[in-house]
DNA sequence: GCCAACGTTGGC
DNA sequence: GCCAACGTTGGC
């Protein structure tokens, strides 16, 4: 395996749930991913302690907009279980959860969000996976320099 | 609203 | 195990 990523980028569509709902409730379960890639990302490697840029997708003009941790490691995701909720899955169950969500709090929200269009023509951020076309991972591994460039540029 | 990209499902 | 059909994501 290669190194340890520490450093991911999440994505939330920001009328669904945006970093100010991170930021008003301190922390939330990462609950609702479905996808195999981005739950073993959280499954298998992300640690305590690892950061995240929060990404907001849809809308006009998709974004970074800040920065969480992750705050505990992955456990079952409730919301699987849960007929009632818009992500159940009925393959999943209490002996066998399939879904797993990591819990991330709030760090901070940029002074600038940093557009997608703007990462797309940087070439500083040249092979970011985010700004590939297609790259539907809901949850993505960043390399540290493209991390720590893109929340300069927030918090600049 | 359109459509490209791509993950998942299911027939064979 | 291949691959076509289907569904979903998400930028535009």
């Amino acid at each position: 395996m290669n190194t340890e990523p520490r450093y991911w980028l999440i994505k939330s569509e920001s009328d669904c749930y945006s970093i100010a709902d991170l930021k008003k409730e301190r922390k939330t379960r990462w609950s609702g991913v479905r996808n195999f890639q981005a739950r073993n990302f959280m499954r298998d490697l992300m640690k305590v302690g690892d950061k995240a840029l929060f990404y907001h997708s849809g809308g006009t003009a998709p974004h970074v907009a800040g920065v969480a941790v992750v705050s505990a490691e992955a456990a079952p995701d409730v919301t699987a279980l849960d007929k009632k909720d818009d992500h159940y899955d009925p393959k999943s169950s209490k002996t066998n959860p399939i879904w797993v969500a990591t819990e991330f709090s709030y760090q901070n929200t940029f002074k600038n969000v940093i557009p997608l269009s703007r990462i797309k023509l940087d070439p500083a951020l040249k092979g970011i996976m985010v700004a590939q076309t297609g790259s539907r991972l809901s949850i993505q591994p960043v390399s540290r320099q493209h991390f720590e460039y893109i929340v300069k540029l927030g918090m600049a």
